[in-house]
DNA sequence: ACTTTAGTATGAATCTAATTCATAATTTAT
DNA sequence: ATAAATTATGAATTAGATTCATACTAAAGT
């Protein structure tokens, strides 16, 4: 017995306008068609579903069975492809969120505040403990966005540029390299340093400056909170590595020394990857947006 | 966008055997088959149900919503399927009953009681008010099953014998006919009839012995229960003609007279009509048979 | 009761969609 | 790296659905 929503539709369709005539049209067939279909549906169950030779055609006990089972089971699947419209749209869907950058909590959460006002019916999350593996989570779609400061050509993972920031060398003020013009990775040789507790090869100022330069600290310290790395720095228990707009939108920084890495400067740029095929999902767009707002807000000094 | 059942079966199904290959044997399609119809449903809904290149297969985010109506849906539909093939098997239904014979009430309750009991997922009523059309509302589904005793050839009703009976008549046995060995049609001429509350056309003495012969009796009383009947004519209110079975199995009958009709005597049919189509229908056949059942043990003498 | 009209059924032809077969492309396991 | 298993794809085939033309039927007029 093979019943498809096919039949359920023409049967509805039949009863609630009256008659096949009229059912034709709601249905966009002819009324061939439908009086075909109306034959293969009776074999299918085996009974009658409106009582034959009469005019209007009338429902027969079994019949109406049908149109209950009907009257329950469309409406399901019309909500069902509503929702696929609307999680196609981006109207609705899921973004979990994972982070390579640590210190991106800080602009991160407002970011997430506003765009849930705006997508009420999106579920958002941000996943820990896969900072890692942060792509290859994307690409399983055990997570939907990632910031990442490291673009890789992928085909199906597109990195949308955020912003650039320059990863900036800070001491307390008395230090002796706070007299610097700037810092070299030779200057970290005798220094303690307080990063964020993450592998070091994830940090800026190791992956970008130290290891290239194989280039070890005198000690590592590791502290999960921004305000409490500044604080420390300004207490001369170490120095640290922090993106220029971490220390603009700090407040007590007025004990530290903040200089550039290198004569040049050293400038990076934060990117969040997401899925191709989920690129102009309404919810995404709005997500890049908001965080460049966010962004240039904070990290103007205040 | 088009959703067909048949769509949702697959996406369980792969999901739940967890690969395509598998899911073959349990959908009996062909790898290939599965495979054209997965390009299909992705087309159709927009977005990607299983993580591409992955093995193995894995769900996406939307795929693990479709997964879910999936299990809301399928089941309605399999509820339907099965209460169809029961419908069919009349394991489960509907009997309705319209009776054209008023005394049928006699027996008409012990067999509706013990088919009941046979049958607890049947809906069965006894249909009052269309004991005229009674054929008429059995082929407009109306009713199911009408107790009769004029059979017609008809293509979509079958009449079953259900068993033999003689109108009879009775009267108090110091009544003046009681003396007769039979009573013809003339006799009737100067007495009271007492007789179900139904058109006279519907009854035995009339539509099969006074219609014919052009006569009418001098009074008639209608009385709706059979032992008020019993008791009037006892009483020697007036005369009667019961089917012979109710006078067997009523008490009281020590005061009456019982005399056939004509020399011959006057013998009919009942006949249980139901729709061809439901004729193999179980509880229409457990009811044919408890009826005959019933029957016999009420006609026979006390 | 006959005729008309609107609605429904049916058969053959046509068109569409589903399936198969053969084979290529991928992925996983060894 | 190779083999084994699984999935994808294209072309041919098959089955199913739809249309057209027309026959049939029931209800409404006359």
């Amino acid at each position: 017995m093979n019943i498809e929503l096919k039949h359920l539709r023409i049967i509805l369709a039949i009863h609630e306008s009256g008659s096949v005539q009229k059912a034709t049209e709601q249905l966009n067939m002819t009324q061939s068609a439908v009086s075909h279909q109306l034959r293969y549906i009776k074999d299918q169950l085996g009974v009658d579903i409106f009582i034959p030779e009469t005019r209007p055609l009338k429902l027969s006990a079994e019949g109406l069975e049908l149109i209950d089972a009907a009257r329950r089971i469309l409406p399901e699947v019309e909500k069902l492809k509503s929702r696929f419209i609307d999680l196609k749209s981006g109207q609705t869907g899921r973004l979990f969120i994972a982070i390579e950058c640590h210190a991106c909590f800080e602009w991160l959460f407002p970011v997430l505040n506003l765009l849930r006002e705006h997508h009420c019916n999106v579920d958002i999350d941000i996943k820990p403990g896969l900072a890692f593996n942060a792509i290859e989570a994307l690409q399983n779609e055990e997570v939907d966005l990632v910031i990442s400061a490291d673009p890789e050509k992928l085909p199906d993972v597109r990195f949308h540029e955020l912003f650039t920031y320059a990863p900036t060398f800070i001491s307390a003020k008395d230090h002796p390299l706070a007299e610097r013009p700037y810092i070299n990775a030779g200057d970290f040789n005798d220094q303690t340093v307080i990063t964020y507790p993450v592998p070091v090869e994830r940090l800026d100022l190791f992956n970008q400056l130290l290891i290239p330069q194989g280039i070890e600290p005198k000690a590592i310290r590791q502290i999960e909170l921004t305000s409490v790395i500044l604080l420390l720095v300004g207490a001369n228990k170490g120095v640290s590595v922090l993106p220029d707009w971490v220390l603009q939108s700090a407040r007590d920084t007025e004990l530290l020394a903040q200089k550039k890495l290198t004569k040049s400067g050293i400038t990076r740029k934060l990117y969040a990857a997401v899925r191709t095929r989920d690129s102009e999902k309404l919810y995404i767009e709005t997500f890049l947006s908001l965080s460049k707002d966010v962004f240039s807000r904070l990290a103007r000094p205040r």
